[in-house]
DNA sequence: ACTCTAATTAGAGAAAATACTAATTAGAGG
DNA sequence: CCTCTAATTAGTATTTTCTCTAATTAGAGT
């Protein structure tokens, strides 16, 4: 989980997540919708895969990509943790310190 | 705002912020708890601070840091918005983003 | 002014991330 | 099997990040 931040900390990446806050998608949606080459889309996926922020599907000759929910969560609640605002968090969720 | 997730992408970075949850530090006292030099921890604060994520104020011989708890709760805001979790943001909060 | 402590800035080398083109793999369908 | 579309892998060049040592700045106290 603890480098999902480096995950996050590329704005492509973070257009890919908010793209697929809309539901799922194949890689070429995202070559289509930004303006990089396949390749790079590919390799970006990787990373967020690799941080478990999206998984995979395949479906026929496409590759679905989905939001993992929970890994974001446990991100931001990292975060509040380290503002002080527990009160949010789920009296359950222990989880690794960010 | 935006790059406060680069910022939040290294490791050492996010133990000096954990750090500064207990209370404001100064520069030679992070030195001092991890094992980089001096000039690192510099530049490792300069990024949290330009970043907005630490704020500075100088005390004599010292320049003290502190955590800058809104911007972190932004940045976890948004992410909880990429989740579809809206309901634990503040009705003000519109903010630009992620 | 001199000196000590606190901290930053400068400069450089190594490592990691980014993005491209070209080549390859994988499944679907005729 | 052949071919088309979907997508990844390989390889490479460029840029950025990271970390160090050496030099410098800044304030406090004598």
């Amino acid at each position: 989980m603890t480098n999902a931040f480096k995950a996050l900390s590329h704005p492509l990446r973070r257009e890919i997540l908010n793209l697929l806050k809309t539901g799922p998608k194949a890689s070429g949606d995202f070559a289509e919708a930004f303006d990089v080459s396949w390749p790079t889309v590919t390799s970006h996926l990787n990373v967020l895969r690799e941080a478990d922020l999206v998984t995979t599907e395949r479906q026929g000759t496409s590759i679905v990509y989905r939001l993992n929910a929970s890994v974001l969560e446990e991100v931001a609640l990292g975060l509040f943790d380290l503002v002080g605002r527990e009160d949010v968090r789920k009296p359950e969720t222990g989880g690794e310190p960010i």
